[in-house]
DNA sequence: AAGAGGCCCTGATAGC
DNA sequence: TGCTATCAGGGCCTCT
């Protein structure tokens, strides 16, 4: 699910609610995620308070003091915030603003004063990972710069591609290269560009480069203007849908009229390594 | 070193 | 209705 659009809303949201609050209790479920959350995870983060909330590419960071939170929402996390006074009365209805909590795979709980911030994931790709200041910055300086960044710009990317014969589909994929990107909006920024997904990167134009680089840039920032793509289960943390997933050109259109003006192809879907990939053949060279 | 592929996991959906 | 197979938005790890 989440892409960089839909954690950037997360963001916001857990921003404008929890900004201040200090975590007073704890319950994990699951420790089976990603990564295991360790045994003294709730020792650690109990009594500590929620200074800053910000986000790295599809990471999630909790500034608590000396300490950093970092979450990843994997391909099915997501984030719900629940007020407690509402939460006690009745846990189940939209009748207080919140639509749908899951009932299962609630794996953590953070109590807050105001509010109970529970994270559900189905399929446990995702993870919580604490840090100190120095292995924070060293996670952060493995992964490519965001497409946001004026780092990712038309000089990176044309030497970063220097004799790499990888398609660059698999690029805009691969978070080394450039961070935040997932399939939904790959799909999206390569009809826009004008770019076949199975182009080789060192065979990309000064041309393709210039693109690339603007509607990685564009795309996202609609997105995020949207409040993210909803395709399966993202639900911003008060339980509502994105609206980006009306936007899109390309992604889980096959078979449906490219949406060029005066192109009277279809929308094709191929398989890339594993991914499904939506595109024009007669618009993407 | 770069690139391809396996794998972690559950749930929704399609086909029989 | 109920079984099985396939697929889903991510990314780490291993192997060549």
């Amino acid at each position: 699910m989440p892409e960089l659009p839909e954690v950037e809303i997360v963001k916001q949201s857990l921003d404008k609610n929890i900004k201040f609050e200090k975590i007073k209790k704890i319950v994990v479920r699951n420790r089976s995620l990603r990564f295991k959350v360790p045994k003294n995870f709730e020792i650690i983060l109990k009594n500590k308070t929620i200074n800053k909330i910000s986000r790295k590419s599809k990471y999630l960071i909790l500034h608590l003091e000396d300490i950093y939170c970092v979450i990843h929402l994997g391909m099915s996390g997501t984030i719900h915030l629940i007020n407690r006074k509402n939460f006690n009365k009745n846990t189940n209805t939209s009748f207080y603003g919140y639509s749908s909590l899951p009932l299962k795979h609630n794996h953590i709980e953070f109590f807050l004063k105001k509010y109970r911030l529970i994270y559900n994931d189905p399929r446990r790709f995702g993870f919580f990972k604490i840090f100190k200041k120095k292995k924070l910055l060293d996670f952060f300086n493995n992964i490519g710069p965001e497409p946001l960044n004026n780092k990712f710009n038309i000089n990176y990317i044309s030497n970063y591609f220097i004799n790499k014969k990888k398609n660059i589909k698999n690029f805009l994929l691969d978070q080394k290269f450039v961070s935040g990107i997932g399939n939904i909006y790959a799909s999206e920024i390569l009809f826009c560009s004008k770019i076949n997904p199975l182009k080789k990167a060192k065979s990309l134009t000064k041309s393709d480069i210039k693109n690339i680089k603007y509607f990685s840039k564009s795309i996202l920032n609609q997105a995020i203007k949207k409040g993210g793509s909803s395709i399966r289960n993202f639900k911003n943390v008060q339980g509502d849908n994105g609206r980006y997933q009306n936007e899109f050109k390309v992604y889980q259109r096959e078979n449906l009229n490219c949406l060029n003006r005066d192109c009277y192809g279809k929308v094709e879907k191929k398989v890339i390594s594993k991914r499904s990939t939506f595109f024009c053949s007669r618009c993407q060279k």
